[in-house]
DNA sequence: GTACTCTATAACTATCTAGTTTTAGAAAGA
DNA sequence: TCTTTCTAAAACTAGATAGTTATAGAGTAC
């Protein structure tokens, strides 16, 4: 896989063993072992995924006594969401906000135990943003 | 890679030449040789990164005339941002809104030229979002 | 020091990936 | 029809990926 910074998060996303991964860690920091635990995998593969997930800066980690903890980096993502914003208005046809969008997500195929607790009200504002499409 | 859709759209823009591609489509569509023009690299290797974009959903095709039309399909970039902002107030601290952060990335590193006109305003607002970190 | 626990590494396999060059096929033009 | 243009497919290569089992090493407990 290419090596800039972008692609290797977008790898490391690509997997969903490293997605379960990285949703288990958003809920607090865990060791090699209980990361394992949910997966019919052995603990070398999670090891290699746990690299995988800091080599693109997704995860660091630290030592508890024999074991060692992992935990969730979500700067990465911050940069994953902003390449992936540049598209926002080819799909965000009635210009809704992002966070409503998930809002209507959440509701629909179930919330996250992730997820903000309260849908937002909409802010009603002007865009001018040109809508350029079409060759 | 793994065959479910989150994985095939994560997978498909892990690859920097895929990403400059769906670039060069968010301008509209284009024939494979004028795809393929801006790279080092072979016609037959354009065409098949394109099925890789198609496979993920990210591009639909038609014919006109001799030549094969790509269309960029963002829909599925939806998706996948819908995946990461389930992250978003791991990285969002003062918890600005995307599109401001999107504007302040802009800015600092020249503005794409896909991106929207005007940076808008701070709209304050409350939000009761539980901040659940740590083990 | 010895035993035990937890995790990483080694070594290996199978499969997928990204690229190549060559060739075939489909549509348009003369 | 014959030629040209554009794109896909075939066949191949090198290297990466995802998994396995077996083993080594580091840290804690005794």
């Amino acid at each position: 896989m290419a090596s800039d910074t972008l692609s290797l998060v977008f790898g490391a996303l690509a997997d969903p063993t490293r997605r379960a991964l990285l949703l288990r860690l958003a809920e607090g920091e865990a060791t090699v072992a209980q990361l394992a635990a949910p997966f019919s995998m052995s603990q070398p593969a999670i090891s290699k995924h746990l690299k995988v997930l800091e080599c693109a800066g997704l995860v660091t980690r630290s030592q508890r006594g024999t074991a060692r903890l992992s935990r969730l980096e979500a700067e990465p993502l911050r940069d994953a969401t902003a390449w992936l914003a540049r598209y926002q208005h080819f799909w965000q046809e009635s210009h809704e906000r992002l966070d409503e969008l998930l809002a209507a997500l959440q509701a629909s195929h179930g919330a996250p135990a992730l997820s903000p607790g309260t849908t937002r009200k909409t802010v009603q504002r002007t865009r001018n943003t040109t809508q350029r499409r079409g060759a």
